[in-house]
DNA sequence: GCCAACGTTGGC
DNA sequence: GCCAACGTTGGC
């Protein structure tokens, strides 16, 4: 079955035409739980929102899907690496990945302004008031009423 | 197990 | 750059 999701990146760091030119990649350095553990639900051919935070404006650019299911993110257990946790190991991995695959760049932006006039949205985790969730469900019926908003 | 203190996220 | 809201840590 497949599932939706939306998924934020500053774009500074890793923007949508970062994952335009790579194709694909790994989604790494998610340390929060509960975005990890969304990320272990996924399955390949999931559709996601790809979500520039952060910027002026906020919003959703374009669309990628989940190529590759969870596994440990090692950039965890890297000490060079800025995502390093002193918990995490190879032996047992505390953080895990997906890798993404581009599928849209959309011409224009649904911004975060936008998606929170909608009532149909007022249910998302990312409208809603102090919400910081990096990775997130997003449900078949806000799926396709966001992608008619891009339409108009 | 509670909760104060702290660090981070992310919109504005 | 500000700061509200949140998640995590660690003392007790």
């Amino acid at each position: 079955m497949q599932n939706y999701w939306l998924m934020k990146s500053e774009p500074d760091a890793f923007s949508i035409n970062d994952l335009k030119r790579l194709k694909r990649s790994p989604w790494d350095g998610v340390r929060n739980y509960q975005a990890r553990n969304f990320m272990k639900e996924m399955n390949e051919g999931d559709l996601i929102f790809f979500y520039h935070s952060s910027c002026n404006p906020a919003g959703i650019v374009g669309t990628a899907k989940v190529c590759k299911n969870a596994y440990p993110d090692h950039t965890s257990w890297d000490k060079n690496s800025a995502y390093y946790d002193v918990k995490s190991t190879p032996e047992k991995p505390r953080w895990f990945m997906v890798d993404v695959e581009f599928v849209e760049h959309w011409s224009s932006i649904v911004t975060l302004a936008e998606l929170k006039q909608h009532p149909e949205l007022a249910d998302m985790r990312l409208t809603q008031k102090g919400s910081r969730l990096s990775v997130m469900p997003i449900t078949k019926s806000e799926w396709e009423y966001i992608v008619t908003l891009l339409k108009k």
